[in-house]
DNA sequence: AAAGATTGAGTCCTCAATCTTT
DNA sequence: AAAGATTGAGGACTCAATCTTT
């Protein structure tokens, strides 16, 4: 009967997902070094290339990603850099920059998706569909999700991210540390 | 009947499991901070004091987290700093280096564990038992762990992490952790 | 030679401050 | 005043090199 916190089971099994998470991200982000690109980076291209002209207004991009709107600009600038990605300004909002994804960078999802989705296939929807498991644990991240972050679309501005929901509220973008 | 790769139902998934994530340990982190401990810190601290006498190797610590040595080496540096941790040099190999607990820094555990383990029954362990899938994620996730790091023991240094898997192999430490 | 630990250099990200535009 | 974007300063982590001990 160990009841002291520190072998509490819900800490268990939040390392468990630590552990999960940061393995297969880890995969990812080793066979991405290959072709000299970071995982935050092709998230940024991925949302681009997956947006109506390709482009996107760096704020958006901070909204959907778990980056701060300091950390979009310095990921743009190594895009633009790399000339994946360039810079646009806005004809009708002097205040907004719209970071739009290059031919060259579409090229580059091509040549790097192909590597991502199979290791997604072999380290996690393998072992997911051999024990039949798949099905409930999208909807149970989903349900964790929704619980979180309920409003976690595009278009939808950076609104409802901080939202004063049950719990003790979260410094917003307290995504920070220390 | 959209098959290109950007947008694969995988890339969704892995992209679900990772707001996931980030949502989660953006919350702790949040909390921690109170308390001036980044995550990576309290992990260290929490194994540390899980542990027989307290204590651990530097090179287990790492094998244990998903920390390189390096990295051990700078969070034990700044535990020390705080006199949550001491270093303890080994009798017996003179190359080992054990970092100890502190009465401190179980005093901070119980100061600061309370709110971590309600923070993640509030935002895992509710949303998955309300919708029945508690049990279904954690084999969920056992079965990924299991799949992509068998042998996550202590004692059995970093052998087998670089599978010559299907992919590009994996540049080694980027993978290393358990 | 290999294992254990540390250090130097460099990268990436955050916070807080700043500037421009609305 | 508030929104959007950027910049300066600083923190945390990695890799590669180093030193000591086995």
């Amino acid at each position: 009967m160990e009841s002291r916190p520190l072998d509490d089971e819900r800490l268990t099994l939040m390392g468990l997902l630590h552990e999960t998470w940061a393995s297969l991200a880890a995969r990812g982000a080793a066979q991405l070094a290959c072709h000299g690109v970071a995982p935050a980076e092709l998230d940024v291209c991925l949302r681009l290339a997956r947006s109506p002209e390709g482009l996107l207004r760096m704020t958006d991009l901070a909204a959907q990603t778990t980056l701060t709107s300091s950390g979009i600009t310095r990921v743009v600038d190594r895009l633009v850099e790399r000339g994946w990605v360039t810079r646009r300004s806005c004809a009708t909002d002097r205040r907004t920059t719209y970071a739009v994804i290059t031919d060259t960078g579409r090229d580059l999802l091509a040549a790097v998706l192909p590597g991502q989705i199979a290791l997604i296939q072999d380290w996690l929807i393998e072992p997911l569909t051999a024990t039949g498991a798949l099905g409930e644990f999208e909807t149970a991240l989903r349900a964790i999700r929704d619980h979180t972050a309920p409003c976690a679309v595009a278009g939808a501005d950076g609104v409802g991210l901080l939202e004063p929901g049950p719990g003790p509220a979260v410094p917003a973008q307290a995504v920070a540390r220390s």
